[in-house]
DNA sequence: GTACGGGACAAACCTAGGTATAGGGCCTCC
DNA sequence: GGAGGCCCTATACCTAGGTTTGTCCCGTAC
């Protein structure tokens, strides 16, 4: 259903990936049909609990869920997806379904919430767009965790410096502060660039901003 | 109605207010009197054109809108106030609403969607929610609109040499990128410093991440 | 026990950042 | 026509940032 007979078993590049959760064969089928006219791959299942069993995607991917599932409902499979912290987007399509649902599930992130008969068009134009929001995450993640591991190798004192170099502090402050001659704090501002991977100052706070730290906001005084 | 007799005409504080447009009488002074119950203040209208020849409040606040509302229904007055640039969070309740009012109304950033009979706690939830992302949304707006007003304060040669600096570049780099030598760079740089109000780099690197300039996010390499 | 990594510091040295003072050219507004 | 703003630069001087080399202490892993 999904082959494509590519040669090169590791060469999907970024190729984006549709996933269709729906208990009725046939609009599997032509759901299926639908993504693949418009050259997406797609896979899909016929309960909560094999897409569970497949494993994460690492390509930009999204899932169309119907709300009612056989075992697990399309709404708590949302829930548990997101227990787990995969934030793939997902778009709901629904015979029966009423407003409550539709809040909960627009309050948990989804993109979309589509009744029946759903217009082809529709569903195309919510699967791009959970698509190019999956794409962002994904670009965001992978930008963060780089930073973050590299912010793990530095040792407990040059994260210390790290906070105060990037909140503004000159050396000499940042030594008197930790109890330190100024010159040790040169010497671990040095390593910090060097293991973070910084090029200047400006890299450096963007990058503790990524990670959350000492986030002495712009101030509005002076 | 929502007079409190303050002898200062002024110090309101930030005191919230929730606003309530309805057609129904009845149902006004129902939300008007729960909602004063638990000390929040109130303003109550009949219709959207009514709301929206009242001044735009100048402290946390929130929307309580029927969908169905004579003249403009909630919908649209939702869209007529993002247009208009007002983006006080809303929240819906309706009597015979369908989903694909609940998706718009969601889509477009509504708190909730609550649907008659309202149980008291769910729109009290709703509104404590809505006021404070509004207070949150208000204060990082204050933060960004100090800075933005200081840059404005900027020549045009300060700009380009903020976003040269903040980008990482040393000053015998921006000088050789714009032109100039290098002493003079040095000298904007510092007068940059001074109208922008930054006691660090750290400072005004922060500063023209509010502002989006010369947003060359973390990076990855080296 | 010794090799290794973290932590801390010093002297010497060099580069980058920043200020003050002074000056020139240009345009605009009153 | 002069005052004031922006733009540009130079000299002189000072501070802050940063590297290298070398030294010492400590704990722990092998």
């Amino acid at each position: 259903m999904t082959e494509r007979a590519e040669p090169a078993p590791q060469q999907d590049g970024d190729q984006p990936i549709v996933f269709i959760v729906d208990d009725d064969a046939s609009i599997r089928r032509a759901l299926t049909n639908l993504f693949e006219s418009v050259g997406l791959k797609v896979e899909a299942f016929g309960s909560a609990l094999q897409l569970l069993h497949a494993k994460p995607p690492e390509v930009p991917s999204c899932l169309v869920l119907d709300i009612r599932l056989p075992g697990t409902s399309g709404l708590d499979l949302q829930s548990d997806l997101a227990k787990a912290n995969i934030h793939t987007p997902i778009i709901f399509i629904t015979g029966h379904g009423d407003i409550p649902m539709t809040v909960r599930a627009m309050k948990s992130g989804a993109i979309d919430f589509l009744t029946k008969p759903v217009r082809d068009q529709d569903i195309l134009d919510a699967v791009q767009a959970a698509i190019e929001r999956d794409r962002k995450r994904r670009e965001l993640n992978r930008t963060v965790s780089t930073v973050r591991s590299r912010f793990e190798s530095l040792s407990s004192r040059e994260r210390d410096v790290l906070s105060l170099v990037t909140s503004g502090l000159m050396n000499k402050q940042v030594a008197a502060q930790l109890g330190l001659a100024e010159i040790t704090v040169k010497i671990y501002r040095g390593q910090i660039m060097r293991k973070m991977g910084a090029k200047s100052l400006a890299d450096l706070v963007r990058m503790s901003e990524a990670l959350g730290i000492g986030a002495n906001k712009p101030d509005a005084q002076t």
